[in-house]
DNA sequence: GCCTAGGTCCCGTAT
DNA sequence: ATACGGGGCCTAGGC
């Protein structure tokens, strides 16, 4: 296909807010939170209804270049060949794109209201906690969540049975030793602002050596639950409800 | 173009290490690190030569479902439709993507050997320091760099003109508390490896309102630096080298 | 706009 | 395999 041809194909996908695919040819050049160029090679560049432009390499998950929603597109062609500018504001940042053989250009009206659903991530931990509080420790009663101190957000705020303020903080992967001091900071403010020295619990499916060690030091408690186990005793739970 | 037709152009393009992209309609299920269902609708699927997958909506940076490279895949079709199994052992998942309706089914052999450079980023800001410590402060001198403490790593290990150990931590964007933590981290991983309290320098373009308070408290220095001003300082310089 | 925090983050790198 | 840290991370949510 020309690049005429392409230009007009772009050009009218564009005004129509179709998904546009081209395959060719082509190198890039952005500038913006960073600086890169890109030199002449075959790949997949997705322009889609959204303005969002992806330029995909023929390996690897990750786009090579790219742009968020949302950005200014301006298309013509030069002597170099059929040059894309695809510019925003906010952060200033331009992808200028040069295709300069095209072996294919089509645009596509996509309709895609499908319902995504997720499960297994940290909410559903959090919810399952939120239900069954035992699962972290018998008799801790759940006061908030979200709590938010500073410019912070503290997942669980609970009390044991023992009337101590209990601060929860939960990962969906192995914790770390950043996670450990997340939570110390997170009790630091608490201290702060309510006047008495929380516990601090760290839940997470597994906790890596270094930061059991820190865990010690820092009197960080941890305890062990995963996104599955949330997402399967949910589901149970759920299936109740139904008879009930 | 019917499913058959479309599960012939994948099987060879698979065979053949092509790039694969089907536009169609489709729904899919993901099970391993997280569990997702996507209802029906029209995407783009990418099969890249890598074994890559991923199964973009029409709108949005992000693929909806993905597989990063070196998944199998088993492709057949069933009374469901065109039914592409992609999975991998670790971690164990499997993603499960039926075709209902095919648009277009192509494959392409894509030749990309172009070379990739992308500057502006932390590694530039740590050249240009390393270069020239001045940057930091006068009279600094630099003695590791990416120096390993337990399983961390710091950025940058200097000592001052007064013979003081020097911790550098480096960022490309506006620091956060977090990162106060992290370097404070280091320093008592430094402290307990070389038995003297180092200072503790930030260096980033910015640092948040919390993040500088917090650096009071925790005898944090900061240090305005941006990866913008490293790339030109480097650039300079390498224009200079060519002509000595 | 800033700031926080999650993510099937991905990715490279070192042990 | 685990662990750590960067990324033009992106995205959502709050203020």
């Amino acid at each position: 296909m020309d690049l005429a041809e392409a230009l007009e194909k772009i050009m009218s996908g564009l005004s129509s807010g179709r998904t546009i695919i081209v395959v060719g040819s082509m190198h890039a050049h952005y500038a913006g939170r960073s600086t890169s160029w890109l030199a002449e090679g075959d790949r997949l560049l997705i322009i889609k209804s959204d303005k969002s432009i992806l330029i995909h390499r023929p390996t690897g998950y990750e786009p090579v270049n790219w742009q968020p929603p949302g950005v200014v597109i301006n298309a013509q062609i030069t002597e170099e060949g059929l040059v894309l500018e695809c510019s925003r504001k906010s952060p200033p940042e331009i992808l200028r794109i040069v295709i300069t053989e095209v072996y294919s250009a089509e645009s596509y009206r996509l309709v895609d209201n499908g319902e995504f659903i997720i499960h297994a991530r940290e909410e559903d931990m959090k919810a399952a906690i939120i239900n069954s509080p035992d699962i972290v420790e018998p008799g801790l009663r759940i006061v908030e969540t979200e709590r938010r101190i500073g410019d912070e957000y503290i997942d669980i705020l609970a009390v044991d049975s023992s009337g101590q303020i209990v601060i929860i903080e939960i990962k969906r992967k192995r914790a770390t030793r950043r996670d450990v001091e997340q939570i110390v900071d997170y009790a630091t403010q608490v201290e702060k602002e309510l006047g008495r020295k929380p516990r601090k619990i760290l839940v997470a499916p597994s906790i890596s050596k270094e930061a059991a060690s820190l865990s010690m030091v820092l009197r960080v408690e941890y305890k062990c639950f995963s996104p599955r186990l949330a997402y399967e005793i949910l589901s149970k739970k759920k299936g109740l409800d139904r008879f009930l």
